[in-house]
DNA sequence: CGCAGCTTTGAGAATCCTCAACTATTGTGG
DNA sequence: CCACAATAGTTGAGGATTCTCAAAGCTGCG
């Protein structure tokens, strides 16, 4: 775990077959790392960046700003996503990238990524397959945000977060917790902090979550999944099959 | 335009500058064309997909899908969208590809869209390009549902099918069209159908559009884009800086 | 001509929001 | 180390938005 990039090489492999070749050349890079408090933009709408942000700890947001100046959260990346990953091919900003608390991160040269996009077929394609697991789940949550009512859809949420920690190994202990703000939470899932701040309550009277603050625990999962009506399969989180480029 | 994968070579080189070779590529290619029925699904979830969906006419859905069968749209193409791009990637389908009124469609193999990919780098960054503006769809209409109240989410989205149909140049005459149904609409902008109805006499009565029987006009395009707070550059309307492969 | 799908209208109800006040916890400067 | 500020979360009440249900008119198609 020593290499910058071997949690971003983790992620990559736990959805794509990766050469060693491709491997060796992501963890041949060695990019700044640098720590970022809470509410700290990296990145702001209208800016074009020439790197791409590795989160190495901490909870990152996506946002998009609306003319008036207030922000809505689109997504939110854990230790291991390359945040921005789709600013290689667009590298103006037209969203914000922002630490939810303190978090570190890498900032990777695009020009080393597209280097390798190049001449690694494989991992061009993994690149490829891992935007569209952040699509994926963006369609999820713009259907979840249009289709289920407030209560559902906060356990919708609960639930992507604690697998998506579970894969990426930053569960502190035996325990999914989440460790948010009811706040950013609330942003996130469309609801009013008032309103987030009773559905949690009501979940956590059902037994299915508890709640301290910044952090959401679940401690009945299978209740939680069976509330959020869970499916994780849009989550890609299994290998593509090995001959997609064997031609 | 007589070439089937013509509307497509338009499509990607207005965000991407192609090689000739890259070209000549797509448009050697020869899918069959399909016309389809409104409600027949291409794709359903949970199928393991060879080909993707190259809309040639017509309206397409992609839908998310709840374990009580009901349905969600979470985006919807128009004539030059390879509306499941991102199936190249990930075969198995965790969503479905509906028409939402009769359409033609090309299934274009995934083995000569990855042959290409990994042939031409150029193109490979244009495919990755292309998904990335349908995630950057997704996110702002992910933000919106959270963000905007009814009659604006409704306004934004009117405004992104006008310019979008205007790009793909399938506007009849000068007029902004949106042939839709007010359920599809309904059900993309998460309202409900009665809800849609009176919002749009809302936006008519303003003077802002126009409806008909499964169809929406635009008549003042500066005073929806106004109630929308419309700003399109997470469109990714423009090209790529060239020298994006150049290293 | 009849049926199916689309749209509209009305009315009552549910969800969720806003405002406001208050508590608890964390961080900061003197 | 304490006072104070800032952040996070909770609670109550009233109200706005939006939903559901029900019914009816309209349009196009077989």
């Amino acid at each position: 775990m020593s290499k910058p990039l071997q949690k971003f090489v983790n992620r990559l492999t736990t959805r794509s077959a990766l050469s060693s070749e491709a491997i060796a050349g992501l963890l041949a890079l060695d990019p700044v790392k640098t720590t970022h408090q809470a509410r700290w933009d990296l990145v702001r709408p209208g800016q074009t960046v020439d790197f791409a942000c590795l989160v190495d700890s901490g909870l990152v947001g996506r946002w998009e700003q609306f003319s008036d100046g207030s922000r809505r959260i689109a997504a939110i990346y854990i230790a291991g996503d390359m945040c921005d990953l789709h600013s290689v091919p667009e590298p103006k900003a037209s969203w914000g990238i922002t630490p939810l608390n303190r978090a570190d991160i890498y900032q990777v040269p695009h020009d080393d990524l597209r280097r390798l996009f190049v001449k690694h077929a494989d991992l061009a394609m993994a690149f490829w397959r891992d935007t569209i697991a952040d699509a994926s789940i963006l369609a999820k949550l713009a259907t979840t945000l249009s289709g289920l009512p407030a209560r559902e859809r906060v356990a919708h949420i609960i639930c992507e977060f604690a697998i998506r920690s579970e894969v990426a190994g930053v569960l502190t202990g035996d325990t999914l917790t989440v460790p948010m703000t009811q706040s950013h939470f609330a942003d996130l899932a469309g609801v009013s902090v008032v309103h987030m701040s009773r559905i949690l309550r009501s979940l956590a009277e059902d037994g299915a979550i508890q709640t301290e603050r910044g952090e959401i625990r679940v401690i009945d999962r299978a209740l939680i999944e069976r509330i959020a009506d869970f499916d994780p399969r849009y989550l890609l989180l299994s290998r593509a099959p090995k001959q997609m480029l064997s031609r």
